[in-house]
DNA sequence: TTTAAATGTAAAGCAAACTTTACATTTATT
DNA sequence: AATAAATGTAAAGTTTGCTTTACATTTAAA
C-alpha cells in the first residue's frame, strides 16, 4: 500500500504531530504509516481523508499483498 | 463504522463463504465485519470494495469511535 | 420432515496497528 | 555556530484484526 500523505501533509504546511494530533493518534504512527511501514486501520484512514479533503482512493493505492 | 456489505453480498447472491474466498480472509472474518463486531483492515477494505466494484466510502459509513 | 447449507458465536492464539518512552539525526531559525 | 524544531527509529507493551477449531442455530432444499 502506497500513499502521498507526506506530500498533501507539506502542501498544508502541517508537521507530523499537527497531522497526529488532527486524526487523533501518536507522531510516531503518522511517521509509520507516511514511510510505509504499516497500513494505517480503516477508521485512521477515514480520518487522513477527511484531513486532506479526499477519498481514501486518493490517498491509498492498493497493492496485493506479500 | 457502519457497512452495507450484507446487502450488498445478497444482491450478488454471495454467501459468506463465497465472500471471504474472494477478499482472502476467513468466513469467521466476513460474519464478524457484516456484524459490525470489527472493522477490517484498509487492504480488506480496499479488496471488498473491488468485488461489489464501488468506493470504501460507499461501502463504509464512519462514524467517530468511543 | 429429515438433511444439508448457511449463518452466528465463542475461545485460544498469532499478527499487525497503535501506544509510550526515549534518544539520535536532520533541517530550520536566530 | 548555536539552538530549537522536526523527523527518524527502536523497544516494550496494549489493543484489535484475523485465524483455526468447534459447535449451535437458522434457513433452504430434497
Amino acid at each position: 500500500m502506497k500513499n502521498n500523505i507526506k506530500e498533501l501533509r507539506a502542501a498544508l504546511k502541517m508537521t507530523q504531530s499537527d497531522l497526529a494530533q488532527q486524526i487523533e493518534v501518536s507522531r510516531q504512527t503518522v511517521n509509520a504509516i507516511e514511510k510505509g511501514k504499516f497500513d494505517p486501520s480503516l477508521p485512521t484512514a477515514f480520518r487522513l481523508a477527511a484531513v486532506f479533503n479526499c477519498s481514501i482512493e486518493e490517498l491509498f493505492v492498493y497493492e496485493s499483498e506479500s
